[in-house]
DNA sequence: TTTCACTTTAGAATAATTATAAACTAAGAT
DNA sequence: ATCTTAGTTTATAATTATTCTAAAGTGAAA
């Protein structure tokens, strides 16, 4: 992703391109393949990187405005950190906990044949399936 | 769950019935259905239930407690909280983040048609499926 | 009953995250 | 180009969930 649509990404969410926002777009979108990151990896990048550190808090800021715009969803890790991820697409995980590790899973490779009814007026937002590893 | 069959569940998995355990488990499993719940709901109940308070530290220590010797599950839920169940056969879950309530689904309920292979020489250990609701 | 390893407890410590409020800045108006 | 201001960043304090500590208490085997 170039700087040109980093900037465009950033504004059509209504986010001003901040120079902290545009790094830290930078840094998570500007490569081929998706990842999975929690707060403490991006800010350790940023604070080694030491040319251009960014306070704690906008990192927690900006990874928030990130999801709300859709740019970024959570993923459920049992444990105390939040991950994120740049894949945004709807799609599934394993997860190594030996390693903390996240892989996804792309959407069509899991099937489910049956699912039971929401309850009481309820409907299905989405469906997360989430493949525990051992050794 | 009978008052015998609790010491009986104590014991049989290496744990002294105290009288704090004895009464945490007499409320989580002296009980027709399974359920959720957190540190923080099961203090409360102990703290107003005042004839009987049990230290914090004691919660925490008696649900991992219960946790590893298999007779309560963690289950993940994006957020801060811990949520536990006293339903430890595999199954999966509804969850209404408007009331933050979770809703057990049994196994026989999710058929799962496709799945992709473990990565790499690991296994899996369990699938959970998560089904987010919405109104 | 004595003994001692296992438990409980209050309170301190840690860790992740959010709140605060002062200083800064992007970008539209002048 | 400069001014203005709402939106941002920042350091720091506050909050929340959880774990640690070490002292006092207690099941249960001998």
């Amino acid at each position: 992703m170039k700087k040109i649509d980093i900037l465009k990404k950033l504004r059509s969410s209504g986010l001003r391109p901040t120079k902290q926002r545009v790094e830290i777009a930078k840094f998570l979108f500007e490569r081929e393949k998706t990842f999975h990151f929690t707060v403490e990896s991006l800010n350790k990048f940023f604070t080694k990187k030491s040319a251009s550190k960014i306070a704690l808090a906008t990192i927690y800021n900006t990874v928030h405005a990130f999801k709300t715009a859709g740019h970024l969803s959570e993923v459920e890790v049992r444990g105390n950190k939040t991950y994120f991820d740049t894949n945004v697409s709807n799609h599934h995980h394993f997860y190594d906990s030996d390693t903390s590790e996240l892989i996804d899973i792309d959407v069509n490779d899991i099937i489910i044949q049956k699912i039971p009814k929401a309850p009481n007026g309820k409907k299905i937002k989405n469906v997360e399936v989430f493949i525990n590893l051992k050794n």
